[in-house]
Parts: structure tokens; sequence; C-alpha cells
DNA sequence: TTGACTTTTATAATGATTACAAAAATGTAG
DNA sequence: CTACATTTTTGTAATCATTATAAAAGTCAA
């Protein structure tokens, strides 16, 4: 795992303390935490934080690139730091978001019918494993 | 286009007025609306309809597979009435949705590491044609 | 130590969505 | 046609996530 205030320091990001922790917490989360769960899992480690520090945390991470926003229609943003590309599904049951294995080594072009591409997310709605067996 | 009527009965939702005009809305528009632009276009139509309404025969709609939610993190939902399956590019500059006709003929297996797959939706992020020219 | 600047914090405001209960519309049995 | 049951729509109030704002705390350099 990359060292967070490292990452932070190439992205002209100062390391504060908050900022640190809410990083690693992402990095050793990678189960698409809300800013609530953030909230839930830190706030006894630092008593004195804000959920508003959280949001702009995470909107200042989102900007640079460091994490991104996952798409989940009508419900909180789901956060995602991960190194290696990977999809999504959504489980329709419990509301579950698993990552998968894509191996759509996607024609990522430059240019698609005039737009300029910067990235790609794969969601994939259905039922998750857990929820089939019942 | 196919009748709205008839889409209605199909799923077993009875026909009413309201659910009859805003799916034929839908077809019509195939821009992404969101739940504010449906009102705003229609409310000279039917001066009594409701928001509610709106969000309660949208959810309808979702749940019975006729349009779905696109998903668009940290806004309104929009929705897409749409026959041809193709993905979406969300530009980071305006903030606008355009289809992308999709060639991704993805490998939808019904099983993926165990998850039973119902669908897929593939979202572009970049800047759109318009906003690269300035 | 002072002052400028950044970051965090708490509170209030906004905006989308949902809950709820009443009103209107529709369907059905007598 | 009428009375009653059910469905659908509507308006209002409540909820929930997120953003705006301004004060407090922290950082850093002269």
């Amino acid at each position: 795992m990359r060292d967070a205030k490292r990452i932070l320091e190439e992205k002209d990001i100062s390391p504060s303390l908050q900022r640190v922790i809410i990083l690693k917490y992402l990095q050793e989360h990678p189960n698409h935490p809300t800013v609530e769960d953030v909230y839930h899992d830190l706030i006894d480690d630092i008593p004195t934080l804000s959920k508003t520090t959280i949001y702009n945390t995470l909107k200042l991470f989102t900007q640079k690139g460091i994490v991104y926003q996952l798409a989940v229609p009508g419900n909180e943003a789901h956060y995602d730091y991960s190194e290696g590309y990977h999809a999504h599904l959504l489980c329709e049951e419990c509301g579950g978001i698993f990552d998968i294995e894509s191996d759509i080594s996607l024609n990522i072009e430059n240019d698609l019918e005039g737009h300029l591409i910067l990235g790609i997310e794969v969601i994939y709605r259905g039922i998750c494993r857990n929820c089939r067996k019942e």
C-alpha cells in the first residue's frame, strides 16, 4: 500500500492530519464507504472530526483524481480508492456493491464521437452471490 | 415508437392519464430528463400535475424495467427510456450527458463471479465535443 | 510574536426525495 | 344508478445528503 502522505504531496495537497487519516481509511477499506461510514469509523479516533471536513476532503480527493465517486443512483455517494481498474456490481436485493475483476480491456480511445474520453466506469446490475443463495 | 399505453399494459400497470403522458414524454425526450424537467414541461398540459406523481411514476417505471435511472453522482437522477442499448458520456465541464453508440457487445454472462447479472451500464467521463471547441 | 494564510469546525441553508393523509378517480356488486 | 372498495393522484410536511458560510484553530514565515 502506498504511503498516504506521499500520495497527497505528489498531488500538491498539504498532508494535514485529517487528510492523511481519511486517505488511509479509504486505502484500508476498499468496500466503497460513504461519508457517513467514514465519519462513524473515525469519530472515535478524532473526536473533533466534522462531517464537513469529510465532505470537503473527499471532494478535493475526487478533483485531484485520488479517489472517485461511485455512481449509485438515488443514494449517498460511495467513494473508491483503488490502484487497479475494476468494474462494480450493484445488487438490487441488498443494495451492496461488489468489485468485479473486469477483463474489459476497453478500447478507451481518446476520441469517441468527438468527445475526449478521460475514464470509464462499468456498472453491472443484478443479484449478488449472497442474496442469490436465499 | 411503441404505443405507451400498450407498454404499460404489458407490464401490468394500469394506464392512467398521467402515466401515459409521462411515458410518452420520456419516449419523445431521450435527453435524459430529470424529475424537474418532466414537471416543467408537462405542467402546462396538466395543470394539476404533482411532482410527487412524477416521483412515484418514475419509481414504478424503474421497478418494472420500463425506464432506468442514470447514475450521475451528486446530482438529481436522470431517467432514460430507450429501446436499444447505449453507453453514456458525462461531461466534466458542462455536466451534460451524451449517448454513445457503444459497440461493446459486452460478454454479459448470466453468471459473473457467482453474481447473477441482469444488466450493464457503461459511463465514460470526459469532455464533450461542444466544450472541447472552446 | 505578529500577521497572513490554510484548514477545520459548527451551524444554518439548500435541494432532492420520501412519508403521509386527504381528495379524486375508477371499478364493482347490488 | 347507487353505494362501497380500491387505486391513483395530490399537497404538505418531513427527511436526508450535501453545500454555504463564517468563526475558530492551526501552520508558517518574517
